[in-house]
RNA sequence: GCUCGAGUGGCGGAAUUGGUAGACGCGCUGGAUUCAAAAUCCAGUGACUUAGGUCGUGUGGGUUCGAUUCCCACCUCGAGUACCA
């Protein structure tokens, strides 16, 4: 019976679903047997878009899945979820185009998605299933939203705190000695003044608390999109999707305070097992940076400048500061002399999109405003200038300028020749600043000189509180999130607006569903696309949603209209499939405290300061609120690296000919030109030609001249037929690379040979031109690797793989490729091997067309052969190198063959060994083998020594460190008979050609080295 | 610029603690089988070579009896980040 996976994979992957063979039970749900340890293993949250999945897809999906199989057969209680991040761009987009309701188009993408994902054989818990744009789920993340409205954040306690506890404190003390993460303009106000407030007032208050706040920001909108972005979906300046230009802008927006969690995001990670380089792009982002606040004050003026400084020991080094044109002092201070220099210089870099600031970074530009601070200790004059180097969201917006420590301050001062003053002792600062910290001693600085840098650094803080100039401060590049978004397909915020204040929808009357529209435009006065519904009002009476019409702002009120962004929905998902069904809660305690968290994730590193930053912070806020046990989503994290397409490329090359006449009839121009158009109209096509005559262009020409022979005649037959005079053409043929394109990779075969009949019958307009093949008749393409893409026509797809080689196939050998984390092109050469020892593992199972298997003891070398494999193998999955268990398996099965081997007690344990790989073929194996339930719950075979134990080794005997040859000695002999025995052998001897060895080096059971 | 990775045959890659470099697979070469092809099986396959050897893991140095592995300097490529005071 010869393999056929097509059918054996048809019926187990019906065989599972039937069975419900993936469901994992949760405690007390269950009534047969005790379960085993929970282990939570998790893909990142698919998007299901319209193009469907490619090879690159599922490789993450395979490793998790081979590793949720082991461990079932490990004896854990394994839960494997899956479901999608169903809200999102791309469905809105096609909407706008097509009309379509991105339900709609959602739907049938999630049922694609489905299909192609039952084709691989995955093991997920498919009862669990959830979609972000589902109520039943988005219920859920607008409850969260209610709850990170109702707190606030204790940096005291370190702590998200509820509101109520807060309105307590103003009540008792004001604010004056609260500390807690707040907006930046909060005034102090005491506990009389807080009674006192009317219920508007304290509102307004508590909104500049509340982790979820509404406040007018600077944020970054994407006009093409018609929505605000956040900074990790800008990429290069540019929008994350569709790569659309991206400008400052005020708004009023939803806002996440995520910065009041920056520490404890940072901490965090050292406790995670992450990749290096994945902490570390959160620790950039976070961006802690540990110095001083420091103000100035602005001479004539009740203002001062607050600046925040790294190296407040060099403060005596600053000889001006620089604001921001963004900052709010620039008007206030700027003298009338400097008013029109100054109103144009802000006006002229607010123009400036994101894109042209980051372009252009290396012209210094600034303006001086004419006022001066005061030094606060030398009490000396500062120049105040602005410069657009300085960031308006970073810090305070200020810069005390250091010229000689800091490479930016030296290049704004030299270019607008600022007074540059040393501070430093014994350095050179004439060509650049010195930005070194350890072993640098200030000089010329009053109290600090003499002192090095971290004594100073102590020093001027303890100086600067002493004097009332400023304080040790610790600052983050860490922004809030901006959480609302213009869009359609989101979820809704549970609020609605009474007198301009945002007021909550009680969670009870959760989900509040989004609304039909007729339109996903934004409306004619430019709000968001819920603007165009019609029904989109809330009844605080009815405690429904009733028509705009209805709106009194008694008890009928309008409701927001934004959407919240995607990352809201995949920010908890993995804490809903604990209990994905639950209508009470969005976890229940004890499903949580059972599951507790991700023990192993895996997905692309694109997420490194987006969802794992944003489902971090949910995590620790809901922690702190009572809602979870754990701190930490993620416990264990793999990157699996990208997948790339070996996109195929098509060249073309023009011919220009210029035909010359002779003399006399060189001035007929409507002749030549009437000619160079009959010519182009006939050649009026591309030559696409096979890049195989690319390297060797004698070929190339031989084959061109054909085609230029051709050209000439009919050209020739033209004039003729003209009554031209044809003696005195002469023609010219310049050969130009012209332009190259992409060609589908469906037509091109492993050798790069092009299906040219197949391509030109499926790619539009090529039907006519010209293709010229190489001398075997071939025509290859250029072969270059770049990301798998639909619009570069290298996608493939694993549906494909699946019918050609089957499920299992495509698993070994998406793993089989190389290492898990590492970046790698799609390369379909190498998947006979794959599919050969699939044929070959079958076939130990078989003799001839016969299932036969021995019941008699297997011999001392296939036993061998397989401990070594469950040790290689096990290990190999503990440390997540799934491309080397591969090879082993093939080893393996090479050496069973060889060995004859067709022992029960050897190919039973190897099929178990081999289910999570290829659990096909190991279903339809063991079904073989006799048994009568899934191979899925069957034991993992257990390793024994035993069977590998030797009693000689094949010693290399090395001279200086090269092996010459080995030799079979036994392990227990001593060091001495080693060495006694080794010499004596004539092949020392000859190798040693008469010299004495200084030194004999025996590592008993690793090698000899000869010296000498 | 900064941070983090990575450089090994024709190709993907292996070598887990410093101990036989190139496992396994692809490709290629030769052979068996076949009317033929596919499939399958067997053998070979880093380079050079005077056939004894010599060289060989990005480059140059170092430590060591011994280095793909450890240390120093440099080069190249990839990813992330970018005026962060």
């Amino acid at each position: 019976m010869s393999y056929n996976f097509n059918e054996i994979e048809a019926k187990w992957q019906e065989y599972w679903a039937k069975n419900q063979t993936f469901k994992s039970q949760n405690p007390g749900e269950t009534n047969a047997g005790k379960l085993g340890t929970p282990f939570y293993v998790l893909d990142m949250f698919p998007y299901p878009s319209g193009a469907g999945l490619h090879v690159g897809h599922p490789l993450g999906y395979i490793a998790s899945d081979i590793y949720a199989r082991y461990k079932r057969h490990k004896g854990f209680n394994v839960l494997h979820p899956q479901g999608y991040d169903s809200f999102g761009l791309p469905a809105e987009q096609y909407a706008i185009q097509t009309g379509q309701h991105p339900a709609l188009t959602t739907k049938q993408n999630i049922k694609r998605y489905r299909e192609q994902l039952d084709k691989i054989g995955f093991s997920f818990d498919w009862s669990r299933e959830v979609r972000t744009s589902d109520p039943e789920y988005y219920k859920w993340t607008q409850w969260i939203f209610l709850q990170l409205f109702e707190s606030w954040y204790d940096l005291e306690a370190d702590k998200s705190r509820v509101i109520s506890e807060l309105e307590e404190i103003f009540s008792a003390e004001g604010n004056s000695r609260i500390n807690a993460a707040c907006d930046d303009e909060v005034e102090e106000f005491s506990a009389e003044t807080w009674n006192n407030f009317s219920s508007e007032e304290k509102q307004t208050v508590l909104l500049k608390y509340r982790l979820t706040y509404l406040a007018e920001t600077e944020v970054n909108w994407c006009p093409q999109l018609g929505t605000v972005l956040a900074n990790d979906e800008i990429v290069n300046g540019v929008s994350e999707r569709g790569g659309y230009p991206v400008v400052r802008k005020k708004m009023t927006q939803w806002s996440m305070r995520i910065s009041a969690f920056s520490e404890r995001l940072l901490q965090g990670l050292d406790r995670l097992d992450w990749t290096e380089s994945l902490k570390e792009s959160q620790r950039n982002w976070i961006g802690k940076s540990v110095g001083a606040h420091v103000d100035f004050k602005i001479q004539d003026s009740e203002f001062k400048i607050g600046a925040f400084t790294t190296r407040p020991d060099t403060i005596f080094g600053v000889t001006f500061m620089t604001l921001a044109p963004e900052h709010e002092l620039v008007e206030k201070i700027t003298t009338p002399q400097q008013k029109e220099e100054v109103a144009a210089y802000v006006a002229a870099s607010a123009k400036r999109s994101e894109r042209d600031r980051m372009a252009d970074v290396k012209s210094i530009t600034g303006v001086f405003t004419g006022a001066y601070a005061e030094h606060p200790f030398t009490k000396e004059p500062i120049p105040i200038w602005i410069g657009d180097y300085v960031l308006a969201g970073y810090g305070t917006g200020a810069v005390m300028a250091v010229p000689c420590g800091d490479q930016r301050d030296y290049d704004f001062a030299k270019h607008f020749d600022i007074p540059i003053k040393n501070i430093f002792q014994d350095i050179d600062i004439s060509e650049e600043a010195f930005a070194g910290k350890e072993g640098t001693v200030i000089a010329n600085s009053d109290f600090l000189s003499g002192l090095e840098y971290k004594e100073a650094l102590q020093k001027v803080i303890l100086e600067l509180e002493k004097t009332g100039h400023g304080y040790g401060k610790t600052n983050y590049r860490l922004r809030d999130a901006v959480f609302s978004r213009q869009r359609y397909w989101g979820e809704p915020f549970p609020i609605y607006y009474k007198d301009g204040l945002p007021q909550t929808i009680d969670a009870k009357h959760l989900p509040l569903h989004l609304p039909e529209v007729e339109k996903y435009l934004p409306t004619e006065t430019g709000e968001p696309p819920l603007g165009n519904a019609s029904t989109w009002a809330w009844d605080t009476e009815k405690n429904e949603v009733v028509s705009n019409d209805k709106i009194n702002n008694e008890t009928v009120f309008s409701l927001e209209l934004n959407t919240m962004p995607g990352w809201a929905g995949s920010s908890w998902y993995l804490f809903r499939y604990m209990d994905a069904r639950n209508n009470e809660e969005f976890v229940s305690k004890e499903a949580q405290e059972y599951w507790k968290n991700v023990d192993l994730y895996i997905g692309g590193s694109e997420h490194a300061t987006g969802h794992l930053l944003y489902s971090r912070f949910w995590t620790k806020f809901l922690h702190d609120r009572g809602h979870l046990s754990v701190e930490e989503p993620f416990k264990k994290l793999i990157n699996q690296g990208m997948i790339l397409g070996e996109s195929a490329f098509i060249d073309s090359i023009s011919l220009e000919y210029a035909l010359k006449y002779s003399e006399d009839l060189s001035d007929d121009l409507i002749k030549i030109a009437d000619i160079q158009l009959a010519i182009e109209s006939h050649y009026n096509k591309n030559i696409w030609v096979s890049s195989s005559l690319f390297p060797e262009p004698k070929q190339f020409d031989e084959l061109l001249e054909k085609h230029i022979i051709n050209l000439k005649k009919s050209t020739l037959e033209m004039c003729d037929r003209r009554n031209f005079p044809i003696e005195d053409i002469r023609f010219d043929v310049v050969l130009t690379p012209d332009y190259y394109t992409h060609a589908d990779v469906s037509y091109v075969d492993a050798s790069n040979n092009l299906d040219i009949d197949s391509f030109k019958n499926s790619q539009q307009g090529f039907q006519d031109e010209f293709f010229l093949r190489d001398k075997d008749g071939n025509f290859k393409v250029r072969r270059e690797i770049e990301k798998m893409s639909k619009s570069k026509y290298n996608v493939v797809n694993p549906d494909d793989i699946c019918e050609d080689y089957g499920a299992d196939t495509l698993r070994m050998y998406e793993m089989f490729l190389g290492p898990l984390e590492q970046a790698k092109p799609w390369n379909t050469a190498g998947i006979t091997g794959v599919h050969n020892f699939l044929k070959k593992l079958w076939k130990l199972y078989h003799k001839g067309e016969q299932f036969e298997v021995s019941e008699e003891k297997a011999s001392a070398d296939s036993l061998k052969t397989l401990h070594k494999t469950i040790k290689k193998v096990t290990e190999d999955i503990e440390d997540f190198s799934f491309n080397t268990s591969v090879s082993t398996f093939m080893i393996c099965v090479n050496e069973l063959a060889a060995q004859k081997c067709n022992s029960r007690e050897v190919l039973e344990p190897l099929a178990v060994l081999i289910a999570p790989y290829a659990p096909h073929i190991a279903e339809e194996l063991w079904q073989k083998l006799g048994h009568s339930e899934s191979i899925v719950t069957a034991e993992y075979p257990v390793f024994e020594e035993k069977f590998l134990v030797e009693s000689t080794k094949n010693y290399p005997i090395s001279f200086n460190g090269k092996m010459r040859f080995t030799m079979e000695l036994p392990l227990d002999m001593s060091k001495e008979e080693i060495e006694k025995t080794v010499m004596a052998d004539e092949r020392t001897q000859k190798q040693l050609d008469g010299r004495t060895p200084k030194k004999v080096i025996v590592v008993p059971g690793k090698i000899v080295n000869i010296v000498g």
